[in-house]
DNA sequence: ATGAGGTTGTATCGCGCCGATATATCGACA
DNA sequence: TGTCGATATATCGGCGCGATACAACCTCAT
């Protein structure tokens, strides 16, 4: 979901909404894109939470002249900051590992602010998320199999891609869970190795 | 988009809502889900644009007993058909090679219908398809090439594995495309090998 | 210097799609 | 007999997208 990641760039510095654009689409790296179409709207349900706070300057340095054009838009550049409440919202969803965060949706996000989060949670994530893909993983292969000798090529291909994909996934988990394990080991000086 | 798919799977014969949203689900391999609040609206809309028929049994074999209760469901499994307007429809867009063809969103469809398709068309979306995926492919790379050094270590990781991910599906659609050409040859008898 | 084109920037509209939810029927099995 | 799970239809609120409009600014060739 678009909140957290407003919240996690607006936390590092204040920010306008069209960097803000461009920073959440470089920050997930093509995982999700975000248009002005969701973004203005989040802004504006954020403020009205009161996550955020917007300081709009109008541009009043500059002098208009008395024949000026009726001036209908009159839009200055809006900054938006973190509020209290926003920095505390945001802390909570760092801390927070529930199932949601392991869903498509949000796991992106999620996995972007990891750097954020303690080692507990972050291992919680990605065994969570783990499972979530294996579940989906096992029902591909498993409907693949009862199908592969009655459909077409293209639709045989189609299924395998999509397997191959989260296959990829789980494995890219699996490392990452391994490479976690052994941080969380380093750290606690090797109490329940397991 | 799901009209498509309806349209498709309607295309080798008549069902209903539910088993529509399962075959949906099989053809995809995963690639999109298909809720019922995507669903019945969707045949809705296509019934009202001629598509699509709807035939209604009510289930008017069974009797009710006089002090039946307010009955105010009613709903009647509904066996939805092909009008000829709608093969019509689902022909032109087997036809049809425009760019929309290869947009993330109508791809996964567009190819699970391949078979039915010609050659020419086969190659031209998957050629389209690949330029796509080619240019998100380079965009990320820059962007990872630049900020490479200056973001933490999970950043970094969903980067990579998200131009991981174009990058095999350029490498895909690659292979598909060596693969049709040489079924073009084998039919054109040699023409214009390029 | 002027004006064309590109980038920055804010904002809205319509609509597709999702998740949650409500409701009803049917078969299986205890 | 009752209850559970699968089958089945349908709606609601809300999010996010693409398209679009508008406006200010910068650069660069003419």
């Amino acid at each position: 979901m678009l909140e957290m990641a407003i919240l996690g760039l607006l936390n590092e510095a204040p920010m306008h909404g069209y960097e803000l654009r461009k920073r959440v689409l470089a920050l997930l790296g093509g995982f999700r894109a975000l248009s002005y179409g969701s973004l203005y709207p989040a802004l504006k349900r954020m403020r009205e939470q009161g996550w955020i706070c917007a300081q709009d300057p109008v541009d009043t340095s500059r002098v208009l002249p008395a024949d000026a054009p009726p001036l209908t838009g009159k839009r200055g550049k809006v900054v938006y900051a973190l509020t209290a409440e926003g920095k505390e919202r945001f802390q909570g969803l760092l801390t927070d590992g529930g199932p949601e965060a392991w869903e498509d949706e949000r796991f992106g996000v999620r996995f972007a602010f990891f750097a954020q989060t303690d080692v507990d949670v972050r291992l919680r994530i990605l065994e969570g998320r783990r499972r979530r893909v294996e579940e989906r993983r096992d029902g591909l292969r498993a409907s693949l199999s009862r199908t592969r000798e009655r459909v077409d090529r293209y639709t045989l291909e189609l299924q395998q891609h999509g397997l191959d994909s989260v296959d990829r996934e789980v494995r890219w988990l699996s490392e990452l869970i391994d490479s976690e394990k052994v941080d969380r080991v380093a750290v606690d000086g090797n109490e329940n190795t397991l």
